[in-house]
Parts: structure tokens; C-alpha cells; sequence
DNA sequence: CGTTCATTTCAGCACCATCTGAAACGTCAG
DNA sequence: CTGACGTTTCAGATGGTGCTGAAATGAACG
């Protein structure tokens, strides 16, 4: 009874619990589950690690955890460091919750929301279009398609207006706007 | 010149450039292709349609049509229509943007958000009690870390409170609450 | 009941994202 | 310039999701 398996070391399993829960959520998020990982960890280690250690630790090969670092850092959540007289490089994570939040926010408006919103609003040029350049039943049945598209484009428009304001006004602001809106609009009000 | 494949119904174009963009958003947002696909054609098309027409019109198997819509329905934003002397099943798509976002933002809080809640808090609840089952050196080393559990755990209720607070308010009020807070919290104000 | 028509389920296949491991690359020290 | 060390890239392997097509199921009618 003295095998390695054995002697769990406490500090390492509450570490495992929570890493493999912010996996999770980052899979829910669409981020896979090494990034969510190594994310993970380097915000819960008070230290900066090298990619040596995350592998190590996390039990995945060097080129995974190369990569993960890179997305992170390409998401704008992850830094790199270095020490003097050290040829090594070594990474930490932005700890505070909302703030790596408003980055990763900010960066998928970049990524994947104004691309959307462009083909988004040529598809509801090429219906309007479409429309004037047809008659009769033809053209009646193209307007109110064109009609259905715009509706949407403005759902979403809204949507995207919802994340500016987030992204302008930053968490305290946000908190306080909640708390204000809970007095202002309770529920079953209008 | 006379080819079927010639002859471009402008109707059917402009329906496929809007359903490839809804396809698109829907893979963002974490729903498969044809999923995206079949709720955009429901959302276009005025009449209900039965499994036989949404698998010929979108090129795919009557399987995958009924699993999408299946899950559509489960998502609560498609709902089934019969039609008296006739067997088929038809089916017909919400038509408000607001309100089928609305009902998946509590369809996700229900099947993913509060799952994982539960067990952000179970790992807090492991690591809190492991910091008190120890002492010396480990258990300041244990603090720390439920320290910094904790903190996630505090952003992502906060989190949850806003996804609350959005669907207890609604469109309306949500769009007032936001009127009201860019005036009270202009940029770069407090 | 048996037949026909509509729908769902599911085994097998195809495809795509991710991971590994090793080679290529870059960089610093001597 | 050369060797050692650290990091990145990438081809191939793996695993997992989604799709098809056909069989099973169910529901209406004679």
C-alpha cells in the first residue's frame, strides 16, 4: 500500500475536478476540450508554466499543447513570458473572470459575427433584388420573402447592438445596469 | 438552352442564399447543418411542410430531415400542424426572431447551463473541503485554490443572472432596459 | 385484420476535427 | 560554425458526429 496510484495528492484532484469542468464549458462555448484545459490549469496555477509542464501535467503531447497555446493567445487570454537567463518561454492566463470574458467576446464579434452579418445583409440585397426585378404573383411572393429576411436581418442587427453595449460598458457598468433594470422593470411589468 | 439546370427559379435562389447564412449562424451557435437548414426553409416558407418536401427541397434523406426536426422541436421553435382528411404530419416554424431566441436561450439554461452549475459547485464544495482536512504549508496552498475556484464560480453566477434577468424581461423591456442604460452609462462614464 | 401509406429508428458508412509523434525550424552558447 | 535545446509544424492515425438508406413501427382505412 505505498504505490503511486494510490497516494492521490489532494492538491492535484481538486485541480483535476475543476479543470475538467471549465472544459466542459468551454465545449459548450465551441472551444475544444485541450484549450479548455490548458486554460484551465494556467489560471488556477499562480505561476507561469512552459509547454513542457502542460503536456506533462495534463497528459497530452507537446504538440497539443503548442497549439492549445496558440489559440489561447490568439483569443487574446493566454500571455507569454519570459524569464532572464532562462531559454525557455513560459505562459499565464489572464485570471480575472471578466475580463478574458470581454476579450473573448470581443474577439468572436471579430471573428465570426461580422462575417455572418455581412452575407447576412447581401442575402437580403439580393432578395430586394430579386423583387424589383420581377412582376406580377412572381414579384408578390419574392417581397414578402424579402420581407421575412429583413425581418430577421433586424433581430439580429439588435443582437448585435446587445454586444456593443456589453463590450462598451464593461462589468461594473454591466452589474449596475442589471441592478437598475430589476427596479426599473420588475417582473410581469412592461 | 433549355436545360432544367439553366433556368435558375430566382424564388428558390434567393430562398437557398438566406437558408446557407441561417445555416451558418446555426453552426455557431452550436446546431448541427441540416438542423439550421430546415428550421431556415420552415421560417421562409409561408405553409406547413411535411418530411417528404423538406428532405427533396434541402437534398437530404427523410431520416435527417426527421431527426432535424425532431430536434427542433425539442429546441421548441418548430411545431407539428395536421390537417383534417389528411395522414401526412406537417410542420410549421416560429415566425418571430425574438421569440424563438428567447425560448432556446431557456432551453440551453436548462439542458447545459444548469447542469454544469451544479457541478462548478460540487469542485468548489471538493476543494473547500480539502483545504479544511489539511494544514500547514498545503492547506494555504489549498485556500488559494479554492480562492480561485470560487472567483469563476462567482463570474458564472453573475453570469446566470443575466440570462435571467433577459428572460424574464422579454424583447420589449429588454430593449427599453438597454435605451435606458446607454443614457445612464455613456462611454467611457462609470 | 390486412393493406397501404407515413414516420421513426438505427446500423453502417463517410467525413471532419483533433491528437500524436516525429521531423523541421529557430535560437542561443560555446 | 556547430551542437544542444526548445518550439512549431504537419502528415498520418484516431475518434466522434452526422448522414444515408432500409428495416421497423405506427396509424388510418377498407
Amino acid at each position: 500500500m505505498n504505490e503511486p496510484a494510490d497516494i492521490r495528492d489532494p492538491q492535484r484532484e481538486v485541480e483535476d475536478r475543476f479543470i475538467e469542468v471549465w472544459s466542459d464549458i468551454s465545449q459548450l462555448w465551441g472551444v475544444n476540450k485541450s484549450v479548455g484545459r490548458v486554460h484551465a490549469l494556467l489560471y488556477l496555477t499562480p505561476d507561469s508554466l512552459d509547454i513542457d509542464s502542460l503536456a506533462e501535467r495534463l497528459q497530452i503531447s507537446h504538440g497539443n499543447a503548442s497549439t492549445s497555446i496558440r489559440d489561447l493567445m490568439a483569443w487574446g487570454v493566454v500571455r507569454r513570458v519570459t524569464k532572464p537567463g532562462d531559454r525557455k518561454t513560459y505562459f499565464e492566463a489572464e485570471k480575472d473572470p471578466w475580463t478574458w470574458f470581454h476579450t473573448t467576446i470581443r474577439e468572436r464579434r471579430r471573428r465570426e459575427v461580422v462575417p455572418v452579418m455581412e452575407r447576412l445583409h447581401e442575402a437580403a440585397g439580393f432578395a430586394e433584388g430579386a423583387s424589383k426585378g420581377s412582376k406580377g404573383a412572381e414579384r408578390k411572393q419574392l417581397e414578402e420573402l424579402h420581407g421575412k429576411i429583413e425581418k430577421f436581418a433586424d433581430f439580429a442587427h439588435e443582437f448585435v447592438d446587445l454586444i456593443d453595449v456589453f463590450l462598451a460598458m464593461g462589468h461594473g457598468r454591466m452589474a449596475k445596469v442589471f441592478r437598475t433594470a430589476a427596479k426599473l422593470f420588475p417582473k410581469g411589468g412592461g
